[in-house]
DNA sequence: TCGGTAAGCTGACGGCATGACAGGACAAGT
DNA sequence: ACTTGTCCTGTCATGCCGTCAGCTTACCGA
C-alpha cells in the first residue's frame, strides 16, 4: 500500500538506510521525551544516533518532518482505540466496565506517547492541517464509535434529543486527551492517579449516557 | 509590591526602556500567533518592533523569558474567572445558567489568549515549572472555585461522597481548557460553536451536580 | 547653561546549527 | 578483482545566537 521508504532525494533506502532512518527517529523521540521541543537540534539527534546531521538531512527535510514521520507511526497504534468503545454495552454494570477501560486504555495510550503527542497537539493548535489530520486520524477512532453510542441510546429514547452526538463525544475525548496529557500536573496537584480515573469514567458515562452509572 | 521592571544587567528600566521592551513584547506576541512557536527567532521580533536583537537581549534572558513575561500578565486578568463560579447557584435554572455563563467566559477567555496559551500549555506538558505555575495560576482559579461548590454539595448530601472534587472539577476544567485550544478543530470536523457551548454545559453541570439542568 | 551620570541602543564578532553537495566507503553480485 | 548502486560524511556558505564595548540620548543638580 504505502511506497517504499525513500531518501529526500528519491532513492529508495535498502535495509542498510532503513536501519538508520530508524536509529535517527527512536533517537529523536528519546530527545522529545527529555527537552523541550523548541530545543531538539538536528546536530544533537545525529550525534545520539553516531551519525552526522548530513545523514539527517538525507531522510527527513527537517525536525518537523521527522516528527511528522513518527506521529505517523502511532497513528497506526491509535486506531486500535476503536476497540475501546466498539460494539460495548453502555447499560447497567456493563457500561461501568465499558467506561473504566475506555478511559484506561486511553490514559495508557497517552502516557505511552506523551512526548509525541505533545508535539502533535501543539502543531495541530498551530493549525499545520499534517499534524491536525494525525490528531483527528487518533482521536476520531474513538470518537466516532463514541458519537454511534450516543446515537444509538438516543435512538432508543434513552439520551436526550438536543444532546448533539459528535459535540459530546468530541468533548469527551478532548476531555481524556487534555487530563492524558497532564497527567503529572493532576499528581502534583495533590490529585491521585487512582481517584483521577474513576472520576474521569464518571464524568464519560454522564456524557454518554445522561445518568450515574451503576457499579 | 513586584520591583521595578529591570533589564538583564540590572539596570532599572526608565520610560523608554519600559515603552520598547512593550514594543517587544507586542510584536512577540503577534508572531506567535501567526507562526509556529518553534521558528519564532529573536531577530525577526526584534525587526519587526524596529530595533535590534541585542535590544532585546537586554529585557530578556531569551525567547522562553520573554514568553513568560507576557504570560504573567495574562494570567493577571486570568484571575478574574473566578466570578465565574464563585458564589453562583447550582440549584435549578440558576444552576444551568452558571453552566452556560462557565462555558463561554472560558472559551471566550481563551480564544482571547489563544497563541500565548499553546505555549505555555506545552511548556507545563514539557514540566517545565514555570510554565505548569502560571497555567495552575489561571485553571486554579475556576478549579478551586468548583471543587468548593462540588463539596458544598456534598455536604448537603446532594452528590456521592464516592466523588473527589478536587478530580472532577480538576476534570472538567481540563476539558473546558482542551476544547476551548481546539475550537478550530472541531469547526472544521463539522460541529458547530453554537452546538458545542450547550454540550460542555450539560457536561459541566452533570459533573458538577451529578443531575441533568432544568432549563 | 553645562557637565555628569545612568539609561538606552547598536555594530560587530565568535560560535554554532542549518542545509547542500560531491566524493569516498561499503556491500552485493559477476 | 571489478562494477554498480547504496550509504555516509567532510566541507562549505549562510544565517541566527548571544555578548560586549562603545556610542547616543535623557535626566538632573549645580
Amino acid at each position: 500500500m504505502t511506497g517504499q521508504v525513500r531518501t529526500v532525494d528519491g532513492r529508495v533506502a535498502g535495509r542498510r538506510g532503513q536501519a538508520t532512518r530508524q536509529k535517527l527517529l527512536d533517537c529523536l523521540s528519546e530527545m522529545l521525551s527529555s527537552s523541550p521541543y523548541r530545543d531538539v537540534k538536528v546536530i544533537d539527534v545525529a550525534r545520539k544516533a553516531g551519525t552526522s546531521p548530513a545523514t539527517f538531512y538525507q531522510y527527513f527535510p527537517d525536525v518537523e518532518g521527522a516528527v511528522l514521520d513518527i506521529a505517523e507511526e502511532m497513528a497506526k497504534e491509535g486506531a486500535g482505540l476503536t476497540d475501546l468503545v466498539a460494539g460495548r454495552s453502555w447499560v447497567g454494570k456493563a457500561g461501568w466496565a465499558t467506561s473504566e477501560e475506555l478511559v484506561d486504555g486511553f490514559l495508557d495510550f497517552w502516557r505511552r506517547h506523551d512526548a509525541i503527542l505533545r508535539v502533535v497537539d501543539l502543531g495541530a493548535a498551530e493549525g499545520d492541517k499534517r499534524f491536525y489530520k494525525i490528531r483527528m486520524r487518533i482521536l476520531n477512532s474513538v470518537t466516532n464509535s463514541l458519537t454511534d453510542s450516543v446515537k444509538e441510546l438516543q435512538a432508543k429514547g434513552k439520551v436526550d434529543k438536543d444532546i448533539s452526538p459528535a459535540a459530546m463525544a468530541g468533548s469527551l475525548v478532548a476531555m481524556l486527551a487534555a487530563v492524558a496529557s497532564h497527567q503529572k500536573g493532576f499528581t502534583t496537584w495533590g490529585v491521585k492517579q487512582s481517584e483521577l480515573r474513576p472520576n474521569l469514567a464518571q464524568l464519560v458515562h454522564l456524557g454518554i449516557t445522561g445518568k450515574k452509572p451503576t457499579k
